[in-house]
DNA sequence: TCGGCGGATAAGTATTCCCTTAAGCGTGAG
DNA sequence: CTCACGCTTAAGGGAATACTTATCCGCCGA
C-alpha cells in the first residue's frame, strides 16, 4: 500500500474512470490500472469497478476513499510542514484551465516570482475543470485559476472572482449560415470541457460535436477562424488586436457576447498554504491585473509550452 | 517519503532512540538508520539529532510528527476500513509484557481463537511497557496487556485491570546475606524494563544492575534461583507449584508481597477496533480468567516461543 | 455484426525500497 | 586515555514499484 497507488485510486475514485486519473497524473492507462490492481490484490477488494460509463465504488471502496484521501492529503502537508521555515522557498503549484494557461499563466508567474515571490518555487499546470476540485482536495495543487467551481460540501475550498471579461464568438471575412448550430466551431481542449465557459458556451448554443474542430491552441484555433474556416471563440480582450487588424470580427449570437469571469480556487483559509495565500493576495494587485489584461507584453511566443494536460510534480 | 519510512521516524522519536525503534520494529539498527536517512535527504532537514542520551527533534521534525504519526495511523486504518465486512476476518494484533508473553499470552489466545474469535486472525509480540503506548498510538498494535501504563493526554487510550496477583521474591534453600541490595537478583528480559512491574521492585528496593543477572526467560530464572545462584521475582500464583514441591519458598522484603495487576490497553471506545474490543470483552469472562490464574494446563512448553522483542506484523 | 472505446493484462526495464553484514566515527563514562 | 555504546555509512542483494509499449477483452452504439 503505496502512497502512490492510494494517489491512482483517489483519482480514480474522485473522476470517476481511469483515463481521467491516468492524463490527470500525466502517466499511462496502463500505470494507472496496475496500480489499482496493486492495491485491489493487497486489500482483497475491488474498491472500484466499471459500471457502464462510468466506475463505481465497492462498499470496501467507500470506506477507502475518505481514508485514503486524508493520507494523500496528509503527505502533501508533511512535506509543507517540515519546508516551512528552514529557510526552504515554500511551492506553489499552480493548474489553470486551457485558455489562461495559454495566454496569461506563465507571464502572470513570471511577474509574481520577479515581485513579491522570490522565495517561492512555482509551477504551472493545466486542468479540466473538473479536475480542479479533485487537485486541490488532494493537495496536487495549491491553487486553481479558471472558471467559477461549484463547490461541494464536503471538501472546503473557496472561489473567488479575479478578472472579468467576456466571451465573444469571432470569425474571419467569410459569410456565415444563419443558424450558429451550422457553423464549424474551432476550439482548443478548453471547448471540449464541458465545464469550462466556452464548453458551456457550446452546450447553451446546442453545437452539436459533429460541427466542432479541436486545435491545439487557442491561437492556432484563431487562425484558422481568420482564414475563412469557422467560427471561434475568445475572450474579447485577446483578440482586440486581431480585431483592430481586421483579421477577426465579432459575431453576435443569441448568448454573446457574454460575461466570463476567472476564479482563484483555493482551499479554506486555515488548509491554505502561505504560497497560495501569497498568490491569492498577488492576484489582487495592479501588476496582476495588468498582466491579465495584457499577457503578451514582453513575453516571447516560444515560451510557451505544448498543453500537458496536467504537469505531476513529484 | 514511504509509509515505512514515515513509521520508523514516528517510532524513533517516540521512543526516543534508533537503537529502541529498531528493536520495537524487528529489524536492524542500519535499516532504521537509513530509513531516516532517506526522509532527511529528501525533505532536507535532520528531523532528528543525536542530543548525548537520546534524540532530540529539530523544529521541523516536530512540526512532521504529528502529521506522519496519524499517516501511519490511517494506514493501519485504511487496511481494516475494507477488511471489515467483506467476510474477511478481523486482526488482533496483541503485545504483552515479557511475563505475561511466557506464560499466558498463547494459552489465552489460543482460548480466545477456539472461542468467541473463530473470524479473527490473532498474532502476539512482546513488547517493553514503554514501548506499548507508542505501538498502540501508531496502529501497530490493537491491544497491550502487561503493567499499567500511564496515560498521557494527546494519545487517547485506556488501560483497565483485568487480573489482579501480587509479586513475590522466591529463593532456593541457600541462606541470604541481610540485604537484599546484596542479593544476587535473576530475572529476565522484564526486570530489565524499568516500566514493568519486576523493574520497578527493582528500583524501589535500591537493587544495584550490577546484582542483577539477566535470564532468557523467567523459568530459567526460577530454575537458577532453586539452584541457589540467587533470589527471583515471581508472580505468586505462578510458582505455587513449585513452593508446594520445595523448590523455591518465599522471601519477604521491605516492599514484597506486592500487589500486581494486569491491565488491557487499548485505544478509546470510539477508535478501538473490533477485534480489540471484542478481545476485552473476552478477557472478562471466566474462561480467560481462569487461563491466567492456571496457564499451564494444556499447553505443551514446547509451543513457547523464544522471546522476540517485538514481531512486526507489516 | 462490426468498430470503437475504455479497462485489464502481458512483458520488459529502470528505479527505488528495504534489509542485511561489516566497518567507521563521536561522545560520554570510567 | 580508552573503551564501550550508539548512530551512521558502505556495499550488496532481493523484492517491490512504477513506468513503458503492445495486446486482449467486454461492452455499447451504429
Amino acid at each position: 500500500m503505496t502512497l502512490t497507488q492510494l494517489s491512482t485510486f483517489v483519482l480514480v475514485a474522485r473522476l470517476g474512470s481511469v483515463k481521467a486519473a491516468a492524463s490527470a497524473l500525466g502517466v499511462s492507462e496502463p500505470a494507472v490500472s496496475q496500480a489499482l490492481a496493486a492495491l485491489r490484490q493487497q486489500l482483497g477488494d475491488q474498491l472500484v469497478t466499471r459500471s457502464g460509463a462510468s466506475m463505481r465504488l465497492t462498499p470496501a471502496g467507500m470506506r477507502l476513499l475518505p481514508i485514503a484521501s486524508q493520507m494523500v492529503a496528509l503527505g502533501a502537508d508533511a512535506e509543507a510542514a517540515v519546508r516551512v521555515g528552514k529557510g526552504a522557498p515554500g511551492q506553489l503549484r499552480l493548474v489553470a484551465s486551457g485558455t489562461v494557461m495559454e495566454f496569461v499563466a506563465t507571464p502572470l508567474v513570471n511577474a509574481f516570482a520577479e515581485g513579491k515571490g522570490e522565495r517561492i518555487d512555482t509551477s504551472v499546470g493545466m486542468a479540466a475543470a473538473d479536475e480542479m476540485p479533485v487537485l486541490l482536495a488532494n493537495r496536487f495543487a495549491d491553487a486553481a485559476l479558471g472558471p467559477n467551481l461549484i463547490p461541494r460540501p464536503d471538501d472546503e475550498m473557496v472561489s473567488e472572482p479575479v478578472f472579468r471579461t467576456h466571451l465573444v464568438v469571432v470569425a474571419g471575412a467569410t459569410r456565415l449560415p444563419g443558424n450558429p448550430r451550422g457553423w464549424s466551431w474551432l476550439v482548443d481542449q478548453t471547448g471540449t470541457d464541458p465545464a469550462s465557459d466556452s464548453g458551456r458556451l457550446l452546450a447553451r448554443l446546442h453545437v452539436p460535436e459533429s460541427r466542432i474542430r479541436v486545435f491545439g491552441s487557442q491561437t492556432a484555433a484563431w487562425a484558422a477562424a481568420a482564414d475563412g474556416t469557422g467560427v471561434a471563440i475568445a475572450p474579447a480582450h485577446l483578440v482586440t488586436a486581431r480585431l483592430r487588424r481586421g483579421e477577426l470580427r465579432v459575431v453576435n449570437t443569441a448568448c454573446t457576447p457574454a460575461d466570463s469571469t476567472w476564479y482563484l480556487t483555493t482551499l479554506c483559509p486555515e488548509r491554505r498554504s502561505i504560497a497560495a495565500e501569497t498568490f491569492r493576495h498577488y492576484l489582487s494587485t495592479a501588476a496582476a491585473l495588468r498582466v491579465m489584461r495584457e499577457p503578451g507584453s514582453g513575453v516571447p511566443p516560444s515560451k510557451f509550452r505544448p498543453p500537458v494536460y496536467v504537469t505531476l510534480w513529484s
